[in-house]
DNA sequence: GCCAACGTTGGC
DNA sequence: GCCAACGTTGGC
């Protein structure tokens, strides 16, 4: 089992909305690195939802339903996405100011590398940022 | 809205 | 293959 953190703006496609649609595809990404690290997610890997610019926070858990295919918004056969499905939403979202100051999570992708939209995260790092949510 | 960080592009 | 210019992301 792995574990990862993606990145999606509340207005381009929110928690809420996730909730309501059941599960979606994760398109959009348009990065090398980001993309080597959907192609690695399997079915069943835990996935932390976090809201970037606006919210700054962690506000859920989803899974991986369905494994990489291409990018169904695409020509391009460079690009894939997932499928991901909701697990549970946090009782209170982990905001980037707590994971910062959180000496286990100092190593982070989301802190070290911000820009990064799909990263992955050690079981002991995915571990405390559910203990901090709920 | 600004700007720093950083990935990508393209001229040489 | 280097590097300057440019575009995008995302925190503030």
């Amino acid at each position: 089992m792995n574990y990862w953190l993606v990145k999606s703006e509340p207005k381009k496609y929110a928690w809420e909305k996730f909730l309501h649609d059941k599960k979606t595809f994760w398109d959009g990404v348009r990065n090398y690195q980001a993309r080597n690290n959907l192609k690695a997610m399997k079915k069943d890997d835990q996935v932390l939802f976090y809201h970037s610019n606006e919210g700054l926070c962690v506000v859920g858990i989803a899974e991986v339903i369905k494994e990489f295919y291409q990018d169904p918004t695409t020509d391009d056969k460079q690009w894939v996405v997932v499928d991901l499905a909701p697990l549970q939403s946090f009782e209170s979202p982990v905001t980037l100011e707590q994971i910062k100051a959180d000496s286990l999570l100092a190593n982070v992708a989301l802190i070290r590398q911000s820009r990064l939209s799909v990263m992955p995260l050690s079981a002991d790092e995915f571990n405390r940022i559910i203990a901090l949510g709920n």
